[in-house]
RNA sequence: GCAGGUGUAGUUCAGUGGUAGAACAUUAGCCUUCCAAGCUAAUUACGCGGGUUCGAUUCCCGUCACCUGCUCCA
């Protein structure tokens, strides 16, 4: 099998109804991209998949969903607001980009950078002569704040005060609700909320198709602990994301762990990792693992003046919980789903595009195909039957080797025949995708059989 | 944002200063009863906007989108 281009599945997915280019039509609207049909189902198995395995079945966690506008001063808390303001320029000679601050830090390891109001930065990047680490010259243009987070208004004038952004992450609906959470649970310490939701963040460099874009959907556990706990904590719920990752099939061979190293870590986190995957384009980050300390909950303690300490019931010790952070990407969830089931078998005569989805998460469970049109009525009464308890579709064009390798290319598990038979017997024919084997079975054995097969 | 590349049906490709062809795909009909059959029709494209020109899909400019690299990613 020839190795995966990016081009390659990219042309798949937008020719079979996964994913569309975002407002097409008036030419497009860089780097956004609409689920089709087909992805949405993809989508929403997914996120029915994690929340089965990471509230249904851990019972720990419960789940949250906030609202995507919060109050501005969340993030006058974390320190978005501040932090997502880099301050940048270009070097006009070679044309590299830099972060005015860093240049003069690396520059001028003596002066206090941190004493420095931002506006002043160019100035300073003039005044101190100091040259672009690339080409040596001195040209820089003027500093461009980039504030990551996307801005609007709360009404319909527009003044400062009016101003809320779009959430940069789902994680702070979690923590600014902890003590509501707990208190209506009765949640005892350690206990996770599980949270799933859109993202915005004005990326500089978006890119590769769906892996990273402006606006994101993530999948985050927010698991607080007991301080002191919080590495084994980090170490089983790594476990648990990998599991989750294995459970629906993915490669072992293309997932990795990649922990952080001490520089690389933000100055509040005591330890984070990533389970990157190897994407066609390379690998890339997928899922990160992060021990955030006490650092959120300490923060809205400080900006709200509310008390979010946790009194342990068993010990009547009181503290700030310590919090491990699961942080899934839904959307390179699905890209790398995607990737990992794209095949091209070679057969006798010629390929197949199969994809090979787990059927859990595959957008049609089962596809209905009469054997001829003539067996319409019946085949619409096995239709109505498998409709109620699974995804499924109809196809009566084109010879049934046609309709197989449809069905083949967009992920389908099973399809159900309906034959000239079927009306004596009461009988289909249900053909596997992966095996490509033929079972006959009775109409009323389909949903306890199905039910079965397509378990999560 | 910078540099380079690309842009013709759903897909893969032709082609031309006089508004475009194919294959596959799709739809309908005939035929066909379990792994891409055949026959007959049909639908669908020059990314967008300017300029030059009698006339632009073709030449020029701009723009938009995608790809690759750089930079960035709390």
């Amino acid at each position: 099998m020839n190795p995966l281009t990016f081009e390659q599945l990219v042309t798949h997915l937008t020719s079979t109804g996964f994913v569309f280019q975002g407002s097409e039509i008036y030419g497009g609207l860089s780097n956004t991209w609409d689920y089709g049909p087909l992805g949405v189902e993809l989508i929403n198995n997914l996120k029915r998949t994690w929340w089965k395995k990471f509230v249904q079945e851990s019972p720990m966690n419960i789940g949250v969903d906030s609202a995507i506008l919060m109050n501005p001063r969340v993030w006058e808390a974390t320190g978005h607001v501040a932090t997502f303001n880099d301050p940048l320029v270009d070097c006009k000679n070679c044309k590299t980009r830099h972060r005015a601050d860093q240049l003069i830090a690396a520059a001028r390891p003596n002066m206090d950078i941190s004493k420095i109001p931002a506006q002043a930065l160019g100035t300073v990047l003039k005044d101190e002569k100091i040259a672009c680490p690339k080409c040596g010259s001195h040209d820089f243009t003027d500093i461009r704040q980039f504030n990551m987070m996307f801005k609007t208004h709360i009404g319909v004038i527009e003044d400062a005060k009016t101003v809320v952004y779009l959430r940069p992450e789902t994680a702070q609906g979690v923590f600014v609700n902890f003590k509501s959470i707990q208190r209506t649970t009765r949640k005892k310490v350690p206990f996770g909320v599980a949270s799933v939701g859109k993202a915005f963040r004005n990326e500089i460099t978006p890119g590769n198709f769906t892996f990273r874009t402006r606006e994101f959907s993530q999948m985050e556990l927010e698991f607080f602990c007991k301080p002191g706990t919080e590495a084994s904590w980090y170490k089983f719920w790594q476990d648990a994301c990998m599991q989750y990752l294995t459970s629906l099939g993915i490669q072992s061979k293309h997932l990795r762990i990649r922990e952080h190293s001490p520089e690389e870590l933000a100055f509040y986190s005591k330890g984070t990792s990533d389970i990157e995957y190897q994407f066609p384009f390379g690998w890339g980050e997928v899922w990160g693992i992060a021990s955030r300390t006490d650092y959120d909950l300490k923060q809205h303690m400080q900006f709200s003046k509310e008390d979010l300490h946790y009194l342990d019931p068993e010990t009547n010790e009181k503290y700030i919980p310590y919090v491990i952070e699961p942080s899934l990407g839904l959307d390179r969830l699905a890209l790398m789903i995607l990737s990992d089931a794209y095949q091209e078998e070679v057969l006798e005569k010629d390929t197949r595009v199969v994809l090979k989805l787990h059927p859990a998460i595959a957008p049609y469970k089962i596809a209905i195909l009469p054997l001829s049109k003539q067996l319409n009525e019946k085949s619409q009464e096995v239709m109505t039957i498998l409709s109620k308890h699974f995804m499924v579709t109809y196809d009566e064009s084109g010879s049934i080797g046609k309709r197989y390798r449809r069905q083949d290319m967009i992920g389908t598990p099973y399809c159900v025949t309906i034959d000239f038979d079927t009306q004596n017997d009461q009988s289909v024919t249900i053909r596997e995708r992966d095996s490509m084997k033929q079972l006959r079975m009775p109409i009323d054995d389909l949903i306890r059989y199905f039910n079965v097969k397509l378990f999560y």
